[in-house]
DNA sequence: TAGACCCAATCC
DNA sequence: GATTGGGTCTAC
């Protein structure tokens, strides 16, 4: 007889202890093995985590542990589910990010190798499903089918799961407005690029893997200017350690970014590439997932999740633009890619290289301290100079009517020029849409979200209001639902009214749109950033999504369109985005031949977020930073950690709040500040009212201890639920 | 007073 | 996360 103690594919804090149960079949079971297992009055699936063996019967074990024990109905697994270097990395990231056991394996793995039930039908299947439309027709049909519709007009074929929620694909199929049809699953084929023969590196590049590869520290961070060819330092490093027979984990920001990446890489090195991200399909993800973890891949380059890659043998961990935001996971286990890797490397002994132009305070003030080691690369590889940068001043900028112009006079004279010379221009603006909202101008009312209370964004495409926020979709009505008034007016702008703007100014230039919409569908950043790169465009139009990674040497001209946005937003990063959006776009020019310009349009030229970031002068706003870092108590100078809690009444969740509070409060810990109770952003969501609490501690040992018992003891009683983000960035 | 409905405790 | 059972409300 075996006792087993198994966790429950129940990914919730208070369900996070291991349940006991019993088997005497003849199947291979051991810790790491799935099961499923009776749990009250149906059957889930449970992960392994201890195993006894005993020759006591099932009486006299239940007499010892003095309650009824059940016995699991079937071994899944025939091998255990993750190596040793895995397991430890999950538990260590459980344990950091204070998160259920299970909630990590499941994040870590591929839907049909994770620990539960949707796994046992996982997609294993050679094709995927696409759909096309049928007929054009929007009759009868609900906002969210209308814009699967629109969507689909635009884009012809598209991946089943791109085109929108399973829901509404669903309706459209039964209404015989889509059909759905196989494609074979394209194997994401590594494109047999032509092996480039590698060029010398500079100076500045050999000195920097010299410091890398020499440096005691296991940690190094690599801060290079725009465009001074970190990639290149990231392919020598790699070579260094393949020929020493170790593996290599690079890891982008973005899913789109990994296409770029991985043609560096396969030139230099060929086939022994593996892709990893959540961009793949399930069937895709699957087979790469068991190429790597036969040992057929040599590098793994993906993106946030790529970190917990079944690669064995690591020698070397890149963490391309290590400051990006989008490498924290949003939802539970709200896990750093970053930290991540530095805890894996702890365990397997792996160099990590953290590579940034604009490096996050934490990091650099890590790297400062000696904790991390330092490399830099002070020049570009063009041997151009930074752009020049000039701050423009809207407020001094003359109104058309009571609308301001979009466009400076300054930026419009030097698109005309540029385009003129057969350059190409880049306009930033960190907004979707058309315009950011929508009023009455009679009465008043503004269009909200039902769903969130955000105001919601105009869609000149497809002649639709979106929340941002969430999901939420609407027409874009005639008239106002308050008054009846047909005066509505469109208010703010966003990269759709940009559009628009340039056609009217400079009809003749070809322009194209980058943001989350043009780019839903995947195949479509890819082939727009080349044809951009191609000169088939003059203007590229997008948000940040265009700001980051890409090379376009023909690029003398960006214009950030309003470095305001994002400098207002309730987070104690918001001066470090600004500078970083700033700084990231001012990089995209002239990278090559041509000296670059960029020009910035701000309300506030004065702030130092723009002026450092308009100058690149990273170091500078560091200094600064950090000082408001230090004076209001944030990372790095203090940690923080936000408790949430979710009620279906507003009073629940505010009380829940505050009796969380005294509670904390009672137990004298040193050097904590709580904030709070605090209404969030998003306060009604998703049918819940939330509201949170700011940790901002020195020493975590104890209170981390307490919160998560704490946490764990009051979640799903009275009706509200706690969750806990650990290094919350939006706070 | 039976049936509908809501909530929250329980799951080994 | 899903189920159940108990408590409370409601309609006749």
């Amino acid at each position: 007889m075996r006792v087993l103690y198994v966790i429950t594919e129940i990914g919730k804090q208070s369900l996070s202890k291991p349940f006991t149960y019993l088997y005497d079949g003849h199947d291979q079971v051991d810790v790491r093995y799935r099961v499923m297992v009776p749990f009250g009055p149906r059957e889930i699936m449970g992960f392994v985590t201890r195993v006894v063996e005993t020759n006591k019967t099932k009486k006299e074990l239940e007499e010892e542990t003095g309650m009824p024990l059940r016995y699991i109905s079937r071994v899944i697994d025939r091998e255990p589910l993750l190596d040793d270097e895995l397991m430890k990395l999950a538990t260590a990231v459980a344990d950091y990010y204070m998160a259920p056991l299970i909630s990590v394996l499941q994040a870590m793995l591929p839907k049909s190798l994770a620990p539960r039930r949707g796994a046992l039908k996982g997609p294993k299947e050679a094709y995927e499903k696409w759909v096309r439309l049928l007929k054009d027709e929007e009759k009868g049909l609900t906002p969210k089918q209308v814009e699967c519709v629109r969507l689909l007009k635009r884009s012809g074929e598209v991946l089943k799961k791109e085109a929108s929620t399973p829901a509404v694909v669903r309706a459209l199929l039964d209404k015989g407005i889509l059909e759905q049809f196989d494609k074979p699953r394209s194997r994401y084929v590594i494109p047999e690029a032509e092996r480039e023969v590698a060029h010398e590196p500079t100076l500045d590049q050999r000195n920097a893997i010299e410091e890398i590869l020499s440096s005691s520290h296991s940690i190094v961070l690599l801060q290079g200017v725009t465009g001074s060819g970190k990639t290149e330092v990231y392919l020598r490093l790699s070579e260094h350690y393949l020929q020493e027979g170790k593996n290599v984990l690079m890891l982008v920001p973005e899913i789109s970014l990994t296409p770029v990446m991985v043609e560096y890489f396969s030139r230099r090195f060929g086939r022994v590439i593996a892709i990893l991200h959540s961009g793949l399909t399930p069937a895709e993800k699957y087979d790469e997932y068991q190429r790597i973890k036969r040992g057929e891949a040599r590098i793994v380059v993906g993106a946030r999740s790529a970190i917990f890659a079944p690669l064995e043998n690591i020698g070397l961990i890149v963490i391309d633009e290590e400051h990006v935001d989008s490498y924290k996971q949003s939802t539970a286990p709200f896990y750093h890619a970053r930290e991540t890797a530095i805890m894996r490397s702890k365990i397997n002994g792996a160099k990590v290289v953290l590579g940034s132009a604009t490096p996050s305070l934490e990091t650099k003030a890590r790297a400062m301290r000696g904790i991390y080691g330092y490399a830099s690369l002070p020049r570009r590889i063009s041997g151009q100079g930074l752009p020049t940068t000039t701050i423009v001043d809207m407020r001094s900028q003359e109104s058309k009517g009571s609308v301001k112009h979009i466009f400076s006079k300054q930026l419009i004279e030097k698109i005309g020029e540029k385009i003129g010379k057969q350059e190409q221009v880049i306009l930033l603006l960190n907004r979707r849409g058309y315009s950011s909202y929508i009023t009455c101008e009679k009465c008043g009312y503004v269009f909200e979200c039902p769903d969130c209370g955000s105001p919601l964004t105009y869609h000149y495409e497809d002649q639709m209001l979106k929340c941002h926020h969430c999901d939420f979709i609407l027409y874009f009505p005639k008239v106002c639902p308050q008054c009846g008034s047909s005066s509505l007016a469109r208010v703010g702008f966003g990269t759709e009214r940009v559009m628009k703007e340039i056609a009217d100014l400079f009809p003749s230039a070809r322009a194209a749109r980058l943001d989350s919409d043009a780019g839903k569908v995947a195949k479509n950043v890819a082939s727009l950033t080349k044809a951009f790169k191609n000169h088939e465009y003059d203007i590229l139009v997008g948000t940040e999504m265009i700001a980051k990674g890409h090379d376009f040497p023909l690029v003398t001209l960006v214009g950030d369109v309003l470095a305001d946005i994002g400098l207002n937003l309730s987070t104690y990063r918001a001066s470090e985005r600004t500078f970083n959006l700033i700084a990231q776009a001012v990089g995209r020019s002239g990278r090559a031949k041509r000296k670059g310009e960029a020009l910035i349009q701000t309300y506030s030229p004065s702030h130092y977020a723009i002026v450092y970031g308009a100058k690149q002068d990273y170091e500078a706003f560091f200094r600064r930073e950090m000082m408001a870092r230090k004076t209001f108590g944030y990372p790095p100078y203090y940690f923080l950690i936000e408790v949430r809690f979710l009620a279906d009444k507003e009073e629940k969740a505010a009380r829940a709040a505050a009796d969380f509070k005294r509670v904390a409060l009672l137990q004298g810990f040193k050097d904590l500040e709580i904030v709070g109770p605090g209404t969030p952003f998003l306060s009604f969501f998703q049918g819940k009212y939330r509201r949170t609490l700011l940790f901002k501690y020195k020493d975590g040992t104890l209170l981390r201890r307490f919160l998560r018992q704490e946490v764990e003891r009051i979640s799903g009683k009275g009706g509200v639920e706690a969750e806990i983000e650990v290094d919350p960035l939006d706070s």
